[in-house]
DNA sequence: TATATTCTGAGACTCAATCTCAATAAGAAT
DNA sequence: ATTCTTATTGAGATTGAGTCTCAGAATATA
């Protein structure tokens, strides 16, 4: 499950990992998957991506750095992008409410060229 | 539904908004509700947050401007805030990567400080 | 009045994700 | 090894938000 988490770089959703896992001659359940892939991301192994879609999204976390995601509306494609000002904005802003910041989502939701001039 | 809507400032989901209105005397049917904020949210007058649990909330646009949300993780208290260097920053990131920017979301999960210290 | 068009309610259905529970595997103790 | 205990697994049932269907009701058009 590991491994094949960590095989791409992707951002796949529970299913598409579980059919990898199978194409790969392993004969796991769906349960396992999911329950494999929550201990891995209550163990900060593997970071879960809400997209508001009802379909989760999955990439490991290994040589990585925080970011956050653009994600291309017409084609699906996912990239990442990270930006001190915004970060250090977000701070400054829980800091004036008085609360306490815990996680944040941050997705830019776009075209990209490819969709946009095919 | 749409008086229902702007009934108040909540962030309510569907299932609120359909107990609420059904409190109210009104016999309508959860199909219906779904209808109705469905066409309210493509004309604008209504935005759909995802909160990325799975359970949509919505919020009428009246006098509303550009936001983005705070949310308790704890007792899911619901803030706006905006703050237009992050604004502009993400204009400036979509744009670097040739993209065309649709929408966004921005979510800062929080504890607030009634949670914090009650 | 007759006819067409739209809207609605009830419940079936979808789909990702979770839960159940018996079966299996793995460990520990004797 | 053999028994006893504990943890893991697969298959399928269940959940829950949201969507779809379709017949009947409401509304509009002629």
């Amino acid at each position: 499950m590991w491994d094949e988490l960590c095989a791409t770089n992707d951002h796949r959703d529970a299913e598409e990992i579980y059919l990898a896992i199978r194409q790969s001659g392993l004969n796991v359940s769906r349960a396992t998957v999911y329950r494999t892939i929550d201990v891995l991301v209550k163990n900060k192994m593997v970071r879960k991506l809400e997209l508001g879609d009802g379909r989760a999204r999955y990439e490991h976390k290994v040589n990585a750095t925080h970011h956050d995601h653009l994600i291309c509306i017409q084609c699906g494609k996912i990239e990442e992008f990270m930006d001190e000002v915004i970060e250090s904005r977000q701070d400054e802003i829980v800091k004036k409410f008085g609360y306490k910041l815990v996680r944040h989502i941050h997705q830019l939701f776009i075209i990209c060229s490819e969709c946009e001039s095919p």
